[in-house]
RNA sequence: GGCUCGUUGGUCAAGCGGCUAAGACACGGCCCUCUCAAGGCUGAAACAUGGGUUCGAUUCCCGUACGAGUCACCA
């Protein structure tokens, strides 16, 4: 069976190639009807951010990539948070030292220090490496702190095949004999991811690409144990466009880069998942770019993933945006739209029909105040606005007469809605001898200020009701004596 | 700097030895229209570069350039 997990650190918020990692993991499991598992890796103590366990957890629960394995869920291979998990680290690196694939190392920090200020590209010297066994036992009994090192074979080459590179070959001289344990007792990635993934029976390790050429130095360690190395897939990493044109990778100059600031700014989660699985992976034969989670799970292999890395495009994910909205339906959309509202919605206003004349004008839902602002009140504009080559309106005369036809009719009409404000309207247009869209031209500017609105003249005379409209129509003809 | 990886239009990308080199976003034009948006049609726009291999290279190999990643008691 497939298993994968998603293996974040609790360092802050949720990055969305964090996110799209752990989509792509979800989906590697589930498109085989294999187990995703969550587990936190916060061996770190210093970078530990309070709150971050619950970013991760609450926005794979929106996204609706839902873990069979991991805190609060259990399963049978807990406890799914590294700290947790400490002494079975211990346990492992002390076999690996009795095997002779690692080294207790003494070295202190300031010894460390200076090797580094003698040559900044040296690494480890390896002091430690051949200690005899009785200087170890004494510094042992002694209290010395210690760290445990990896011992790296001296020659020869390392090599594996990742199912997206293909085979990445690293010559052993190359490695560093990295820590496995930390002088605190913790141990580091290189070490508990390890271990960890054997233990929890994961099959196809997914994670970025930056990952790449250190991978050599974890399936040696597989070696050593014994153990089956698992597949291996890495991910092409996710870049940001700078100002200047280059690129590197994404990061928060770039813009909004965590699900949960891209959610604040108004982009539905289903409009993010969609387009971030969209990066760095490709369907086969499909002629659309719509895919919900289950049509992902459907689709998604491994061999359609890229290897070259991919920009993030703000464009693309606003069109995305845009188009889920849009598909939503009224009632999905008032609710959605509600927490976005700022501004204070006058009884006047039939807010139904204005949010569905908005839905489909905006791209994300933090746009809706700025949207409907000239619904509330009326634009300061200029008489100038009613001006139209297009519509042949090149003097106020006719501007006048329209307004003036228009509001002796509009007193008249009792039901503010839509089609009966047109049939009422219409017959001034042909009384004048004017087109449809030199009438409503002018109506339109006079009830909304602005030259471009969403929707015509008698959709937003439905919003705004009669009154308003008539009191507008009335601004206009002020100006325009 | 060493090592590793990558390179198809501005961006995401299909392609897996022979194609007029798909499609999407963005951009331009036209149509529709009660302005805008949406929608329909349409246009411009790409195989980094030099050598091979081959009857034939975007596709395979090597070099070059450019870009990225990595060289922590961070993950």
């Amino acid at each position: 069976m497939t298993v994968t997990r998603f293996a974040p650190s609790p360092t802050g918020y949720m990055h969305i190639g964090n996110l799209r990692t752990a989509l792509y993991s979800f989906l590697i499991a589930k498109h085989d009807g294999g187990k995703f598992i969550l587990r936190i890796e916060d061996t770190d103590r210093e970078r530990l951010v309070e709150g971050a366990t619950d970013i991760i957890k609450s926005t794979l629960a929106v996204t609706g990539l839902n873990y069979d394995e991991g805190p609060d869920v259990g399963g049978d291979h807990g406890p799914y948070v590294q700290s947790e998990r400490k002494e079975i680290y211990m346990e492992y690196a002390k076999k690996l030292v009795d095997m002779g694939y690692a080294y207790y190392c003494f070295c202190t920090k300031d010894r460390l220090e200076k090797l580094h200020e003698e040559d900044a590209t040296g690494g480890y010297d390896r002091h430690c490496r051949n200690l005899s066994k009785e200087e170890v036992e004494k510094n042992l009994a002694d209290g010395v702190p210690f760290v445990i090192r990896q011992k790296m074979p001296l020659e020869g080459v390392t090599s594996y095949v990742d199912s997206v590179f293909g085979e990445i070959s690293t010559a052993n001289s190359e490695l560093q004999d990295q820590i496995l344990m930390k002088a605190d007792g913790y141990p580091t990635y290189n070490f508990c991811h390890v271990v960890d993934d054997y233990l929890m029976g994961v099959t196809h390790v997914v994670r970025g690409s930056e990952y790449l050429t250190s991978t050599p130095k974890y399936a040696l360690l597989y070696d050593a144990f014994g153990w089956e190395r698992p597949t291996y897939v890495h991910l092409p990493l996710l870049m940001g466009k700078n100002e200047d044109g280059s690129v590197s990778k994404l990061s928060k100059r770039h813009g909004a880069v965590s699900f949960q600031d891209l959610i604040k700014d108004g982009y539905l989660p289903e409009a993010v998942l969609n387009y971030i699985a969209l990066l760095g992976w490709c369907p086969k034969n499909s002629e659309t770019e719509f895919f919900d989670l289950d049509g992902l799970k459907a689709a998604f292999t491994i061999d359609g993933v890229s290897k070259s890395p991919a920009v993030f495009d703000f464009d693309k994910l606003l069109w995305f945006n845009g188009e889920y909205i849009h598909k939503l339906d009224d009632v999905k959309f008032r609710e959605l739209i509600g927490d976005f509202i700022k501004s204070d919605i006058p009884d006047n206003i039939n807010k139904e029909k204005m949010l569905s004349l908005l839905k489909t004008r905006i791209s994300k839902l933090s746009e809706i105040d700025e949207k409907m602002a000239f619904f509330i009140a009326l634009p300061e504009y200029d008489k100038e606005l009613f001006l139209n080559k297009k519509n042949k309106i090149a003097d106020f005369d006719i501007v006048k007469t329209v307004l003036l036809e228009a509001k002796a009719t509009l007193c008249g009409v009792d039901s503010f809605d839509n089609d009966t404000l047109f049939t009422s309207l219409m017959p001034i247009a042909e009384k004048l001898a004017i087109k449809t869209g030199t009438l409503m031209w002018c109506i339109r500017i006079a009830v909304s200020g602005m030259a471009a609105t969403p929707g015509g003249a008698t959709e937003i005379m439905e919003v705004i009701g009669k009154n308003e409209s008539l009191a507008r129509i009335d601004v206009a003809l002020d100006k325009l004596a």
